[in-house]
DNA sequence: ATAATAAACAAACATTTGTTCGTCTAAGGA
DNA sequence: TCCTTAGACGAACAAATGTTTGTTTATTAT
């Protein structure tokens, strides 16, 4: 027990890991996992192919790795949503934006976990499903904190939203409607009726 | 000129053709496209991989026939859900319900449509994307049809509506609410004001 | 300065993948 | 019945892919 002397990890200070991270995230974000190759990571990343295999196992651990990240920075801005605001419905807003502006132009990361989903990846689907709950229970417990109508189930009603907005990824284009602009959108149409009130 | 005997086609009575479609549009909506490979569609269709290319010139090719047949299948649901309606939010009602009930659980080649996106195949991008747009058209000229307040635009609320239709293939599993309820939820959760009314 | 080792190199390996090609078989028209 | 050919076989190929391994470099602690 005496000189228990800590082992130094002793990292050192050029470490490429971070630009490894950073082009995995890019590119599983723009091209997808499956078509993105290790190679295309190592070049990005200024390594050879068989130098990231020092940081991770394998190509799935590195994207373990990278979801991790997305799921950390979207669950930073939606704490600092959460404190913006006290209502339950402005925070609502305040969330849907913070996500709406972190998956559509904010992080490579962020938008792994809307393009990569767990199923898509059966040896590895526990642990991506857990590290997503982290933050999807996040958003199911600020729609729960709304006062609905009896008739509107809450999951319902996070499904629709949530749904929408990881879908947007499909069809958003920068320029037109910021991210922002489109979460009270679609917070609006929710919010009030849609149908207008004739003559 | 004369005796311009008409070529027969002569196609054979045992075609497998609908069986290899079949096989394709399984796998595709389940596995994934990049993830499906030509042994595994020729194993379920019992035909040898090189035999595939008697019928489709490619992978892709395959694809594409898939996504010709979903669109029909979408198309032809969609004329009947129109017809069994005549105004307008009662037609959207019915076009909802059969595009929740054809992707979630009636058609593997419909479900191609939203697991396989036009930009996931950069090579094939516009001629999927044509497609699709034969059958998004519709959509959106039935959400054009109906009488909305002046502050909602029609083409957030497809985002919105089509959106989470669409992503519902991530979470939805039988056996909980069918398609049709979850599709008049949606739809419910648009029409009505959410929010509780107080006191 | 020197020893230990984090971090990357260089080169290959074993599979898997989409695809090709020559051959065989049986169905349908004449 | 004969001839054409739709349709499938069987076997291989070339490229791409994730990964491994032995070696080298250069940073850090002592």
């Amino acid at each position: 027990m005496a000189l228990a002397t800590k082992q130094t990890p002793a990292k050192r200070a050029n470490n490429r890991n971070d630009a490894l991270l950073d082009a995995a995230a890019h590119l599983f974000a723009s091209k997808g996992y499956r078509e993105t190759t290790m190679r295309d990571i190592a070049v990005i990343s200024g390594m050879l192919p068989g130098s990231i295999y020092y940081h991770y196992g394998s190509k799935a651990e590195l994207l373990l790795a990278v979801y991790e990240k997305g799921v950390d920075g979207l669950c930073i801005r939606f704490d600092a949503a959460m404190a913006d605001a006290e209502a339950p419905w402005s925070r609502l807003e305040a969330v849907l934006i913070a996500h709406f502006e972190t998956i559509l132009d904010q992080s490579d990361y962020a938008r792994v976990l809307i393009r990569v989903l767990p199923d898509h990846l059966p040896e590895i689907t526990t642990s991506l499903s857990q590290l997503r709950d982290a933050y999807e229970g996040r958003i199911a417990a600020a729609i729960e904190a709304l006062p609905l109508d009896p008739g509107v189930d809450s999951k319902m009603l996070r499904f629709l939203l949530l749904g929408a907005a990881n879908w947007s990824q499909t069809w958003y284009r920068p320029g037109a409607d910021s991210p922002a602009d489109i979460a009270r959108h679609f917070l609006a149409i929710v919010r009030q009726p849609v149908e207008a009130s004739d003559g």
